[in-house]
DNA sequence: TATTGTTATACTCTATAACTATA
DNA sequence: TATAGTTATAGAGTATAACAATA
């Protein structure tokens, strides 16, 4: 048993280390595909449709300046498409292509792969348990539009 | 309800996100004392006796150099000490100091005020049981010395 | 010759600010 | 004059490798 009134037993210190652990492992199943977490989070959203450039920086929380290198690299994979905006030529939308919504099949193939690796020592009602309250303090806090 | 096989409802991404906020309001927390969460483990590590430089480097899980840095900003905050092993006298031990061991009760209670925050929206017993499954997988994989 | 700690260097990631083209 | 995107630059944070002292 850990010591009491130690930082480890500290639920955010728990999730400090286990959220860079989890995404430590992600990175190294999405680094053959020459893809990292972040641009997970971009594939999620455009699979809803096209976005501006500045609507995926707010909403990945990065900056515009990494969304145009998030872009770059997507698009030498072929996985999107920048396409002017008719109306407002100072925008484009970032649009999905086929293998691009293929490539975010994997990428979520492997996040499932991940968490089973990740949840292996803790039994199914617990990993159910564990991920609706995660999904419930993420909300909380704002960090996942619901 | 969020989207059915979306990658928003995978524990490591949910981990992940998590994770980095605990840290990075713990990290502001701590930017008043002059310390990051890093210096966190090295002082609960000294708590429980004085370490050579290269054992805090792998129980910390960083490279030496950055152990060197750490320490010497601990120094300057008159936290720890080096003192020179005399049966080897390559290695130093490093010694929490009086103040040192104040500054780690000081963090452990800005822990605490971290988790109240980060857990206000769930209730005690969710906050136990995930307490007690999060330490589960952090010991499962190797995470948290036991 | 190997090991402890240190320093010097380089690399990654990200943010800031200047620039262009459109509005 | 303001905004979308881009580029250039600089700043953290971390890792790698060369180095001095000791074993």
């Amino acid at each position: 048993m850990t010591v009491e009134g130690s930082l480890t037993n500290t639920v955010g210190f728990l999730l400090g280390k286990l959220g860079q652990q989890a995404n430590g492992q992600f990175a190294d199943r999405l680094a053959p595909l020459g893809l990292r977490p972040r641009h997970c989070a971009v594939l999620e959203l455009l699979a809803g449709g096209p976005r501006a450039q500045l609507e995926l920086a707010k909403a990945v929380g990065v900056t515009p300046s990494v969304v145009v290198d998030m872009l770059d690299e997507l698009e030498t994979l072929d996985a999107v498409r920048r396409v002017r905006d008719t109306a407002d030529r100072r925008r484009q939308l970032i649009e999905l292509t086929s293998t691009g919504l293929d490539l975010r099949h994997q990428t979520l193939s492997l996040a499932r792969q991940n968490d089973e690796e990740l949840l292996s020592a803790i039994d199914p009602t617990e990993v159910a348990a564990l991920r609706q309250i995660l999904g419930r303090i993420a909300a909380a806090t704002g960090l996942v539009e619901k």
